[in-house]
RNA sequence: GCAGGGAUGGCGAAAUGGUAAACGCAGCUGGUUUAGAACCAGUACGCUGAGAGUUCGAAUCUCUCUCCCUGUACCA
């Protein structure tokens, strides 16, 4: 009985080996970060999880396991490494469960992420578990609110290309006006100087900022969910619905907060160069960015139809105006002969436009006005020749208006009134008046140098002039157009590409160097939020212009020189040579767009731009779990709280949902107003709006919380500051950062940033946060399918299911062993419907079909760790996901594999162990052993360091097989393979460790050093190849020369054999490597 | 359409200019102890998606094509 009670324990017994190492790690807190080590740091971080019910299955771990092997193997080498772990715990499921059940999300989200611990805890990292953050702790969530305000309290100068604190452009503001700020801002802001910006109110004031802060308020039309109830980002929607729940999703304006991450787009872009991150990351957050380099052309809009068009201000006088009017009243009454003769032309619209008499226009009073086409008729008398400079004088004033003035003589009009209608007629047709205070349609183009191939513009359905140009003939038409794109989604537009739709406005615009009228019309190709929402059409250069043109039979002219257009436009910019075109005849590209640009500057029509397709940020969520927002509104401008008063914590509310007014649900709590003299939160009863006031009911979206988590776990305790100084300056950055790719263009676009912004307000020392990245691939579940016979109701197995009309169903992977085969007896007990279901076999089992699909519960292919740590250990787990392939790959999970490497940790157990007790004996090692152990310890280095964590393990397999065969029981070689082990199979490298006398902990021994030495080789194998096909081997010693080589080897019999007879051409010989005989 | 990645035994894969398939799973044969199963020994299968080029030599480099995956999209 005591035989078998020793043999027992020295069996590895993982589970209870595993429970004993975890409870020790925690103990003694081995993995804790030192905050002051004279050792080199590095930061080895994951993306850290939303806590979800479901809890964790196997394809979560694999980032974690490679980064924990890298951040163990980092400990071995001597480095202070700084391994944290937290939770991203806002977030919209545990809002939706708390609507659906009541349960506060707070409680839930405990819950999970006690699952979630657990789940991590068995696996055995090595995460500092004393730095853990969770966001929507209020002492992590006060420096998500302090970094808002932070944000609100700068701008972005691009004078010195950074962030600055608002202070200093309040200064610049004061001193200059704005004429010399050059910031990014909103488009709408207007030139004021310092004495208007002090004769400003407060409330102007504020206004006015709010246009520059990098934080800011604004009516911007957001992506609304009705189904959810809140405004979701760009990156939160997928193929036209929301990315949660496939709901539809319409526009919609609101009041939002956004954040100007536009202001960074070129750095965003810029920094991409210097951190090594994957490449198709990289290029996502470059199209997502979306530089392109073009110019902006304004091309003036001709002929207004009659009658319609803007609707000008009738009070157009100057600052005498009301002296003016009572004397425009007077000549009103008393015109003379030839004024009546004209007025009983122009009154009531009779040539098509309305005009108006004896009109005050600034310092003047005018005879005759068209205000829609700003034209001004004089008619003028005798007295007129005396005064010509004052005249002259008169017409500058008017024209400075924006006013055309044409003069006629009195006898002119008395005697040929025809003619000097048809004058004015003319004149009108000809004017171009700018809507509402633009000057023509402004388009986006990065072919300016195609200019001279525009035969047509096109509008966004949506286009604001779109309804100001359209010509009354015209006008139903445009209409029932726009009506109908409405109509049609977003989504379908976009599957429906092909079909050409668009409809003529009936206005023109005029070329802005041929003057020749173009044609616009409206087209849902033209997107209205890119670019300015017009395009110039160029046919000949552009496919979708081409095909609109085609369809509409609009002219297509080339400009493109030899390249024949018949069929398609010509696209490729590097063979163009322009033709047709005036001044950029016979200019490549490069040359035309660069000509095209000056001259479009020289005629004020154009400049060169660089258009980005990043929009600015939507901050602002109508929901409840989130960051509040540390916010309230004094006569509706908003106000931030003073960075001492955080954090401002989420209110208790009745229910989750939007209020039945429409407010998002804070709108639901009662206790939810700021007073500025007790500085807290106090009941909405106590609003006054004179010291008492409303606070913010939006909360902030899920990526605030995750934006600069990475640099509070440097300091995550720190109640004064967001992290001191000194441990930034001591972390400085994440040397590694695992985690999946679909966080491209959100959190890792939105965390660069933050970063960039924190870096210009020296609160970090590093403008990018991460220096390098691993995407992990995704573990997909292997399905398995049972079939049913649609016919017969069997349930036929794999093999013979050819030419029967067959369902197939998932089954409960778990219920399929490793050769396909079901368990039919435990699959009839778990799926009652299948009770009685009659089952075809094939040599006595039902064999299930496989098919690799995302994990998911409704496929019933989802792997819980859980069970897997039970059954084969942690270890087992760990080695078995790295075991699968590349780390960067996406790959099924097939459970039957584990027993391979499960088998590999109880060889390397039975190396150190017998049934007796322990075999690690003093023997001098052999040199065959150190072969072993050497080959092993360069190999694992260098995968370590590719992140070729599959290789190491196999690497590891060859190793124990090699030493198990040699019967290796030497410390010397079985010491430096605990530790090898260790950062990939802890659990059973701290034991062994143990076992082999030491009391610390492995986890930061130092690791074995490679020594060349061992590996030297006395003689070589050489593979003799003929023509490139390797026939046999032959021994040779290793530091043999060329010359000895060939001459051995021709000396062979098998190369005779080989040869027969002939002579070779050529004998090539590698030394070390290959010898080939060609011949 | 565009961008990026990929295609190697029945399966996961290795080899990044020099012996293709290491390592593991599954298969097959034998053995040992079995309640289940575990363990040990042995073993077959396979020529790198197709075609061309460079080379003494190509899975690996270049070109053309096919297919698959991921991202993105009337981006002017």
């Amino acid at each position: 009985m005591a035989y078998s009670k020793e043999r027992y324990t020295m069996q590895y017994n993982f589970n209870e080996i595993e429970a004993k190492w975890q409870k020790y790690w925690a103990k003694n807190e081995t993995f804790k970060a030192s905050q002051n080590s004279k050792k080199e740091k590095f930061y080895v971080l994951d993306m850290f999880p939303y806590p979800s019910g479901a809890g964790l299955h196997v394809g979560h771990p694999l980032g974690y396991i490679a980064s924990d092997i890298y951040a163990r193997y980092k400990r071995h080498k001597g480095f202070n490494v700084l391994h944290p772990q937290g939770y991203d715990s806002f977030g919209l499921p545990a809002e939706q469960y708390a609507i659906q059940t009541g349960q506060h999300p707070a409680i839930t989200t405990a819950k999970n992420i006690e699952t979630y611990r657990r789940q991590l805890d068995q696996i055995g990292f090595s995460f500092d578990w004393s730095r853990e953050i969770r966001t929507s702790d209020p002492s992590y969530y006060k420096w998500t609110q302090w970094i808002f305000i932070q944000l609100f309290n700068s701008w972005y100068n691009k004078d010195t290309d950074k962030a600055e604190a608002i202070d200093t452009l309040i200064a610049k503001f004061s001193s200059d006006g704005n004429a010399s700020v050059n910031a990014v801002c909103d488009d709408d802001v207007v030139a004021f100087s310092a004495d208007e910006w002090h004769a400003f109110s407060s409330k102007e004031q504020q206004t006015i900022l709010l246009k520059y802060r990098l934080t800011y308020l604004a009516e911007s039309e957001v992506n609304w969910c009705p189904a959810l109830g809140t405004v979701l980002a760009n990156d939160e929607i997928v193929n036209g619905v929301s990315e949660r729940g496939g709901h539809a999703v319409i526009r919609k304006k609101m009041t939002q907060w956004s954040m100007r991450i536009s202001a960074y787009a070129q750095r965003l872009l810029d920094g991409l160069e210097k951190i090594d991150w994957p490449q198709p990351l990289k290029d996502s957050q470059t199209n997502w960015i979306g530089r392109s380099q073009g110019a902006e052309v304004i091309f003036p809009i001709l002929a207004f139809p009659k009658g319609e068009g803007t609707r000008p201000g009738y009070l157009t006088g100057g600052n005498n105006s009301h002296v003016l009017l009572e004397r425009a009243k007077e000549m009103r009454n008393n015109p003379t002969q030839a004024e009546d003769i004209l007025w009983q032309s122009l009154k009531s619209k009779n040539i098509g436009y309305k005009f108006r008499r004896q009109h005050v226009i600034g310092n003047y009073i005018v005879d005759f006005v068209c205000l829609t086409k700003k034209l001004i008729i004089e008619v003028d008398g005798g007295i007129h020749d005396a005064q010509k400079e004052e005249d002259t004088i008169r017409t500058a004033a008017l024209n400075e208006l924006g006013y055309e003035v044409l003069r006629f003589r009195n006898e002119q009009v008395i005697g040929d009134i025809d003619a000097v209608l048809k004058e004015i007629l003319q004149s009108l047709e000809k004017i171009v008046v700018p809507p509402s205070g633009a000057r023509g349609i402004s388009v986006f183009t990065t072919r300016p140098d195609t200019i001279f191939g525009v035969s047509f513009m096109t509008l966004a359905p949506e286009h604001e002039l779109v309804t100001q140009i359209t010509t009354p003939e015209q006008k139903k038409a445009v209409e029932s157009y726009i009506e109908a794109t409405a109509k049609r989604s977003e989504r379908d537009r976009m599957a429906d590409v092909k079909t050409i739709t668009g409809v003529f406005t009936g206005a023109y615009a005029e070329h802005p160097f041929t003057k020749e009228p173009i044609p616009i019309w409206i087209g849902d190709y033209v997107l209205a939020g890119y670019g300015t929402g017009a395009v110039m059409s160029v046919p000949c250069g552009d496919q979708r212009d081409y095909d609109f043109a085609k369809h509409f039979g609009i002219p297509i002219p080339n400009i493109f020189e030899g390249v024949d257009i018949s069929e398609e436009a010509f696209t490729d910019k590097e063979k163009t040579i322009i033709t047709n075109s005036d001044f950029l005849n016979g200019l490549p590209y490069k040359k035309a767009l660069k000509t095209a640009i000056y001259e479009l500057e020289k005629i004020g029509q154009g400049k060169g731009k660089i258009n980005y397709r990043l929009r600015d940020a939507v901050f602002s969520r109508q929901r409840y779990w989130g960051e509040p927002f540390p916010v309230y509104y004094v006569d509706g401008m908003p106000q931030m709280i003073a960075p001492e008063h955080l954090p401002i914590k989420l209110p208790e509310v009745e229910k989750y949902l939007p209020t039945e007014t429409g407010e998002p649900p804070l709108g639901n709590a009662t206790t939810w107003a700021w007073c500025t003299e007790k500085n807290e939160v106090v009941p909405n009863s106590e609003i006054n709006h004179t010291c008492t006031f409303p606070l913010e009911l939006n909360t902030m979206p899920g990526w605030a919380g995750s934006s600069q988590y990475f640099n509070r776990y440097m300091d995550p305790q720190n109640e004064a500051e967001i992290f001191s100084q000194e441990a930034i300056n001591y972390w400085q950055d994440v040397d590694l950062y695992i985690g999946g790719s679909e966080h491209a263009t959100g959190h890792l676009l939105y965390s660069r940033f933050w970063q960039k912004f924190m870096f210009d307000r020296g609160f970090v020392p590093k403008d990018e946060f991460a220096k390098k990245l691993i995407n992990q691939g995704m573990i997909t579940g292997t399905s398995a399918f049972v079939y049913r016979n649609e016919d017969t109701g069997e349930l036929t197995s794999k093999g013979l299911i050819k030419g029967l009309k067959v369902t197939p169903l998932h089954v409960d992977v778990s219920l399929v062993n490793s050769s396909d085969e079901l368990d039919i007896e435990t699959f009839k007990k778990t799926r009652p419907e299948f009770k009685d279901a009659e089952f075809i076999l094939e040599d006595g089992k039902y064999i299930v079909g496989r098919e690799v699909e995302k994990m998911s519960k409704s496929k019933y292919n989802v792997v819980n760790p859980d069970d897997i740590v039970k059954e084969y250990g942690a270890d087992s787990l760990r080695l078995y996901e790295m075991f699968l392939g590349p780390l960067e790959q996406s790959k099924p999970w097939n459970t039957a594999g584990i027993t391979g490497v499960h088998g590999f940790l109880k060889k390397l157990w039975r190396l150190y162990f017998n049934d007796n007790g322990s075999k690690v004996t003093d023997t001098v090692p052999s040199a065959e052993n150190l072969k072993t152990l050497h080959k092993t310890i360069k190999k694992v280095e260098e995968d370590i360091a590719n992140f070729s964590f599959n290789t190491s393990v196999s690497t590891f397999m060859i190793c124990v097989n090699e030493l198990t065969a040699q019967k290796c029981t030497s410390k010397d070689i079985l010491e430096p393979l605990a530790i090898l082990v260790s950062p990939y199979a802890p659990h059973i490298a701290e034991e062994l460790w143990e076992k082999l006398g030491h009391s610390e902990s492995i986890a930061t021994v130092a690791f074995p050093t490679f020594e060349p030495k061992y590996l030297v080789e006395s003689s070589k194998e050489y593979p003799i190849s003929f023509n490139g096909k390797m026939r046999f081997k032959m021994e040779l010693p290793a530091d043999l020369p060329k010359e000895a080589i060939e001459a051995a080897v021709m000396a062979h019999e098998k190369t005779k054999e080989q040869l027969q007879g002939r002579t070779p051409k050529k004998v090539i010989v590698v030394p070390g490597k290959i010898v080939n005989i060609v011949g």
